[in-house]
DNA sequence: TGAATAGTGTCTTTCAGACAGTATTAG
DNA sequence: CTAATACTGTCTGAAAGACACTATTCA
């Protein structure tokens, strides 16, 4: 349309990783604190520009988590959320960042990073407080990442991924309680996530010890979607 | 890390266009084909590179829904899809593109385009087809598209955007029958979609005509997020 | 022993699906 | 009238939620 001599404009791309996990009964979420300008001091979702033309952009946030987490590839599945891309979101010119979701199985120790030695786990609900004020256009980005953290419990098997490879089913019950905020009746949940076919699996005789009577190990099955789903109450009605 | 001369890499950036509408009891998806290279020949999205830096993402997707389909803004809903951004996707160079997801109307006419002469309603079906090639991964993106549609059924009122502002029961049932590819009954369609609150409202005592006796009329309610959701059959067990 | 958590059995309510039957139009 | 679609009423089976009860550990 018009003519030949324009030429689209190039913008530069960044990756952003919402990390989440459960410690002390809480959603949170891994940040950094910038220690560069724009916005140096403010907390941020770990992230950073492509390094190169030709790395793909799943290669780039595996490689930030890597950096961040320790953790690598087949370790953490990563969820594409969504571009944020508005022309005035950074204020060194025009970025769009594609944000990816990825889950940890809940870590006693603090974070174990690599080069972050400036990261933390803040709860999400911390991290959203009004006194909090998070870089660029983080906040919204972990908005709508515990919404869709929300959602996918109910639809996929994501809750595994905050237990470790065997858990026990109170251990999977509190993923769910914190994500959602709600309480859930053990004895009822305790048969729902048994009755949904390939969610979880028994993992072998074992057991393991907290309080009360031992309980049965399990590991995540092969099912990725969740049919029947898991239902949310206080969704309903 | 590394060396202070290092600069990241900017790339182009382009939005895709899936737009959606119901056809000969279809689900249809409007396609152009390219008439330059890459893929000339080729059908392909609609869609195209942002207009300047300044340009939103969002802003740019409207644009390209009112060069193709004349209809702007706040007349039809864009979900984003998602963004692709493999390496080789595009032999010029490095582009990432991110898909806009958009459900029009069923209208009767073809296409009444502005400057789109070159393009073409084509049932999904057919789109997907072995022998229907499309240009750049643009098949993958009509598969996610088709996927987060029938998704989106279940779960948001996105189905009353397939009709006209008043619409039969019946006419949104087609919606959920075509898209979900299933056979619904219609007395218990009937009855179900007026119990969640908010999907749908009466409009008017006026009614309407088609073979049989008259049906009412009804126009999309308030709410986004269906709650009870509308539940999908063969999906469960 | 009691406290605490794990796991089972069972009842009730709710809701999806099946389907008979009535209402209103066109021909 | 018949054919066709719109709409209503009712039954049934499956699943969610409530909750009593038993099992197994620790202190």
């Amino acid at each position: 349309m018009g003519t030949d001599s324009w030429i689209p404009p190039k913008v530069l791309v960044a990756v952003d990783l919402l990390i989440f996990t459960l410690r002390a009964s809480q959603l949170q979420v891994l940040l950094v604190e910038r220690g560069v300008e724009p916005f140096r001091g403010a907390l941020a979702l770990p992230g950073g520009f492509l390094n190169s033309s030709e790395e793909d952009l799943i290669d780039a946030a595996q490689r930030e988590l890597a950096e961040e987490t320790g953790l690598s590839w087949d370790q953490v599945r990563l969820d594409q959320l969504g571009v944020y891309g508005a022309p005035g979101r950074d204020p060194r010119g025009r970025v769009i960042s594609v944000a990816y979701l990825a889950i940890m199985p809940r870590l006693p120790e603090p974070v174990a990073g690599t080069d972050a030695a400036d990261a933390w786990w803040i709860p999400t609900h911390r991290a959203l407080a009004p006194e909090t004020s998070l870089a660029f256009d983080h906040r919204q980005i972990l908005i709508d990442g515990v919404e869709r953290a929300r959602s996918q419990l109910e639809h996929s098997a994501l809750a595994t991924a905050f237990c470790g490879p065997m858990f026990t089913i109170s251990e999977l019950r509190e993923v769910y309680e914190v994500v959602w905020d709600i309480r859930l009746d053990p004895r009822n949940f305790y048969r729902k996530v048994q009755s949904v076919p390939g969610f979880i699996e028994p993992a072998g005789p074992s057991r393991k010890t907290d309080k009360g009577r031992p309980a049965r190990l399990f590991r995540p099955g092969p099912r990725q979607a969740l049919d029947p789903p898991m239902t949310r109450p206080g969704e309903r009605r």
